[in-house]
DNA sequence: TGTTGAACCTCCAGTTACTGGAGGTACCAT
DNA sequence: ATGGTACCTCCAGTAACTGGAGGTTCAACA
């Protein structure tokens, strides 16, 4: 059955991605063309993949549960392949240290945002104001003076 | 020039949304087809907005500011229509409470991703490797036992 | 008068990383 | 003969825009 190689439904269960998500790799040019095997009329035949394959969408894939984009790993791919292990190398800590960047700024940018919602959520709506047009309403602004929970 | 109306670049200024943005809030219905203007041979003729129209993107606005999606803010916009300042409605506050429950999820998943990011960073290569080829490597195992930068 | 520039118009393609579905093939077991 | 599963290809859709091509109208300037 398996002569040597895993079906790409082998692989995705080894390497924890899904087979669209392999043969969309494949597909963007992130891993080389599989080889193919059982060639018919119109298809190209199933896929079949070594243990080498399973090593390299293992990567990615650990690599994508740390959301670094399909182009950092790009490069990432690319730096293992000419330079082998890259866990003491330059170029991978700056890819990740760059990300870890962004992160800290998606999470800087996330708890103001957070801020400010907590602001128009206890907003008080002023008496003499039952109701606001378009025009004047200001219910979203988000620089709205606003009241503390704790000064009344 | 602007008799009762604004253009759409007028509208952009005031409200703080591109141009394009207003078109295409426009192309898919969150705002009624704008009133036109000077219509010539083949293009309907320049956009013109109200004062109450500005009052509707400015919320529009206010509400992408603190990343609401656009299918959230058409229901604010419904709700307003209705019934007037969302201010103190609840369904006005049962979307915001959702939408901080959603940006406190994505500030625990982003929190979640730095310490693994952190680990791969401090992980020290074994001196007995000296590279690894793809069947092996776990230079991006998440999972690996990492040694904390201070137990040596 | 010619030409530049600004501001508007429409329509189309691209972004990210996939996912879903239609329609078809190959093979195995009942 | 039929049902099920696992493949295959190609196309469309996701969120919320942004960029660009190609065209019009209008005013200002030399």
């Amino acid at each position: 059955m398996e002569e040597r190689g895993f079906s790409i439904g082998n692989a995705a269960e080894r390497t924890g991605l899904s087979v669209k998500t392999i043969r969309y790799y494949e597909e963007i040019g992130l891993i080389p063309k599989a080889r193919r095997h059982d060639g018919s009329t119109h298809t190209g035949g199933n896929r079949v993949y070594s243990e080498i394959d399973i090593g390299r969408l293992r990567f990615i894939h650990h690599a994508r549960l740390i959301d670094l984009g399909l182009d950092d790993i790009r490069e990432l791919l690319g730096i293992v392949d000419a330079d082998g292990c890259p866990g003491d190398q330059p170029e991978y800590q700056r890819i990740l240290a760059r990300h870890r960047a962004d992160i800290d700024g998606r999470i800087t940018h996330l708890l103001g945002l957070r801020k400010k919602i907590e602001g128009m959520m206890s907003r008080e709506r002023s008496p003499e104001r039952e109701a606001c047009s378009w025009n004047t309403c200001d219910c979203m602004q988000p620089d709205a003076v606003v009241l503390s929970p704790r000064e009344k």
